[in-house]
DNA sequence: CTGATGAATGCCGAATAGGAACTTATATAA
DNA sequence: TTATATAAGTTCCTATTCGGCATTCATCAG
């Protein structure tokens, strides 16, 4: 399969890493939530290639994720900002960060703490379910076929066992819609 | 900069990024939360060469992301379930999934829908701060110095900017650039 | 004009991906 | 007994891609 394949397929999962699947990309990415701006504070601080940081870069770009922003004329110099796009990449790059402390970390401990202005309060990530809020249990969650859902190797293999090649139809109870009850501002952007 | 070295770097998203800031590595894991457990089984649901699965599933075992158990004997044949560590990569991969629900769903929807058993809703995943429950807004958390900090190229960019190891060439970029905030705050909160 | 700065390209060796066939070990079928 | 099927790899080879160095490009300061 190649990189440019996975883009085209059904699966959110491919789509994404499209885009974000790429070890300089999620690096770069990690320094634009840093605030991060210029070509070569990225390079410095990376200690990538230019090559490789301005392909990645027109890379994010082209997809939407980032957006150069003229910072002076003559000659035009360009920054690079997040766009609303990009800054919903934002739980990516934390659940990353979260799980490197967690798992990764070296015995001095977690090299940046996060503060939330919100609350005064230093805090972790924490992914929680958008109805209920319960933080989410991998165990507690079933999934089903959406109205995208086309190939069953992107199903899970329960589902996935009966199907052969055309769309299924989706035979789980709740197919029918998301149906946000519960909290409001626990609502995420309902997508698609 | 090599693959390996990347694990070495103080910064939790550097040593993350080596273990799964991989494309087939993260198909690999979303297939692991779908329940795939078989060698034959990825190796079919993904369209992956058969090297590159070995590869990669013996590199997730020695991170001790995935582990080997034995289903059957005679010939012995064993089977990647993850390990406690492997589940807490479900944030990373919801958020990467819900992502691309939102940003890159083809119009006919998101593939693949997430039941809550726990709560018995359909939902999307929501990353919220452990202490006071709110929806992480990126604009709404400030980055501070944590015990295992050390390279001035992990840190925001406010915070870099103070630290004296940086290269000489510095002056000009400070010079020209807007003074964000001073380095009042830069003692990093105490306790969690 | 010369040099400095910020950014993009070309070239080339090295690493990686991908496919096909091969291996091992056993159970089942002929 | 031989043959076939199965599951999990492994070996080998080719083609692509990656990463780093040096260069190029455009513009402004002096």
């Amino acid at each position: 399969m190649q990189w440019s394949e996975l883009e085209d397929q059904a699966c959110s999962v491919s789509r994404t890493i499209s885009v974000i699947g790429d070890r300089w990309t999620l690096m770069i990415l990690r320094d634009c939530f840093l605030r991060v701006r210029r070509f070569d504070d990225f390079q410095e601080r990376l200690g990538i290639g230019r090559p490789i940081l301005a392909d990645r870069l027109k890379k994010l770009v082209d997809a939407f994720v980032l957006t150069k922003v003229a910072y002076q004329n003559n000659p035009t110099r360009y920054e690079y900002r997040l766009t609303p796009k990009g800054l919903d990449l934002y739980p990516i790059i934390m659940s990353i960060v979260h799980w490197g402390d967690t798992h990764m970390a070296g015995k001095k401990g977690r090299p940046l703490l996060h503060h939330h202005k919100t609350c005064n309060h230093q805090f972790d990530p924490v992914m929680v379910c958008s109805e209920c809020a319960e933080p989410l249990d991998p165990r507690e969650v079933r999934t089903s076929l959406g109205p995208g859902a086309r190939h069953p190797q992107h199903m899970p293999v329960e589902l996935a066992a009966g199907v052969h090649q055309r769309s299924a139809k989706a035979k789980s109870s709740d197919e029918a819609r998301p149906k946000a009850t519960g909290r409001a501002k626990l609502k995420a952007p309902a997508g698609a």
